[in-house]
RNA sequence: GGAGAGAUGGCCGAGUGGUCGAAGGCGCAGCACUGGAAAUGCUGUAACGGGGUAACUCGUUCGAGGGUUCGAAUCCCUCUCUCUCCGCCA
């Protein structure tokens, strides 16, 4: 959510950052009209109540040295006092209305993107970073796609699957499911050893946490709910870990807090009918190690960086090609104010494939989750800042894998760093 | 599912109609003591919104929403959540 305020003071800067989205996607005029009338409302409601309370104050003193209750002094304040509260029944519901009006557009505005992020349209428009492993990249032309060589292996099994769920759901079979709980704990005991936490968080989430991290109000469709209870699958590790302190004023030496988690994820991935509908790239239901970081304003830059380097850690260890781009300000998800793509190389179809997405989220989310912090000694409290990232997406990983380490015989060799987790070389 | 208890400041916890934004403690900050620190003592310390360059000032907030009253943390109603016991169960 952005800052009521300094949309108030700066809407042209805002209303400029916001265009870099979309240039008319956005509008922030409704939001300064009905700020302003609140305004305007809340001075009148707050003098007369100033009033209201000076004659209950009145009231309770005159009685106390001896007024009488029922006498005609206090009556006539006592008149004064309901005429007051009947101006307030009036005006008060209007400035409620009007304030969960502007709530209410608040939280259908993206977060601003950071200065710094390229501008640009769509995907077509996202800057290259940096590139690692091309001499990982094989040279042989007749690898197969992934989910054939998972079938052909008996590791991936998506007929059954459909029959047990739905389609875009798969059974991991034998050295498959192995192989993915290796990659979860290789990735776990990775992410730990760097100094992250592990969470085992609820994987049903509430309404509240699913707005906070910005799912919700304006991607309902995207998540799936169970409706008799308030809950929803959640979509990210984000969900949860980012609400771990939702409504809590941290002090700032705690600061900052750095968790890992592995969940599975559930998407219902509305409107992508068509789009990889073979294999894992794109499932309901995908397991994830994700990566959640709650800064001090000042260092959520590096703590950005950092984040980057540690989801790439993972794919040079597993010795994966990929690349790191940055989103630009088109294609920059809703809550995010800059975002790294780590993409890793798909040889089947010959290009580069999203496997993590490490977004800062500048004080997006703290203020939708009221995350506060507070410095010793300092009057107050400030939003801090949320950042996340995929520390990987563990069916992609998979799926990397089984393309780039195919054998010519039709097997496929176990990353070196994996063998020990699943105590293997070859599947 | 049945019965009961509870939700108060950064944290713990007292408070049953006006003097309550709320005792006390912890934490934090300042000062004193000390070579320095610990311990101790004194002092200060809620958030949010509006107005003001500022000092400051007004309002709102004691789980949420309604109600009674001139006046509600306190009384009434509805809801949510938490805890305890019983039942069921991985």
């Amino acid at each position: 959510m952005l800052d009521l305020k300094l949309i108030r003071e700066q809407p042209t800067q805002v209303q400029e950052l916001l265009n870099r989205r979309d240039s008319e996607g956005y509008d922030i005029q409704p939001i300064l009209d009905l700020d302003r009338q609140q305004r305007e409302i809340e001075t009148k409601r707050s003098k007369l109540s100033a009033k209201g309370n000076e004659i209950g104050k009145t009231v309770g003193q005159k009685i106390r040295t001896g007024s009488d209750p029922k006498g005609a002094e206090i009556a006539a304040l006592k008149e004064e006092g309901n005429n007051i509260k009947a101006q307030l029944a009036e005006l008060e519901p209007q400035e409620k209305e009007l304030k969960a009006h502007i709530e209410n557009l608040l939280l259908q505005l993206p977060n601003l993107p950071n200065e710094s992020t390229p501008i640009g349209k769509d995907e077509t428009e996202n800057v290259e970073i940096r590139r690692w492993g091309d001499e990982y990249i094989s040279q042989d032309k007749k690898v197969l796609p992934h989910w054939e060589i998972g079938e052909q292996l008996g590791i991936l099994e998506f007929k059954r699957a459909v029959k047990i769920a739905q389609s875009r759901f798969v059974n991991l079979v034998g050295a498959g499911a192995a192989l993915e709980r290796a990659l979860i704990n290789f990735m776990l005991d990775k992410q730990i050893e760097a100094g992250y936490t592990e969470i085992m968080p609820p994987v049903l989430v509430n309404t509240q946490s699913l707005t906070a991290t910005g799912q919700l109000p304006k991607f309902a469709e995207e998540s799936f709910k169970c409706d008799e209870d308030d809950l929803w699958l959640t979509p990210t590790a984000e969900v949860p870990l980012t609400n771990l302190y939702r409504g809590e004023i941290l002090e700032a030496s705690q600061l900052p807090i750095h968790h890992c988690a592995y969940t599975p994820c559930f998407r219902r991935e509305a409107g992508s009918y068509g789009k990889d509908t073979r294999g894992l790239i794109r499932l309901h239901q995908f397991n994830k190690v994700e990566l959640v970081k709650l800064v001090h304003p000042d260092n959520s830059e590096a703590e950005h960086q950092a984040l980057v380097q540690n989801a790439e850690a993972i794919l040079q260890a597993l010795k994966l090609p990929y690349r790191v781009i940055e989103l630009c300000t088109g294609d920059l998800g809703f809550g995010a104010a800059k975002c790294y793509d780590l993409e890793v190389w798909l040889p089947t179809s010959n290009t580069y494939r999203e496997i993590s997405s490490c977004s800062n989220f500048h004080d997006f989310q703290a203020r939708r989750g009221d995350i506060r912090f507070k410095e010793a000694g300092k009057k107050g409290t400030k939003y801090l800042h949320t950042l996340n990232g995929s520390g990987l997406a563990i069916g992609r990983t998979m799926a990397a894998i089984l393309e780039n380490y195919q054998l010519p015989n039709g097997t496929v060799e176990i990353p070196e760093v994996l063998q020990p987790y699943i105590k293997r070389e070859v599947l």
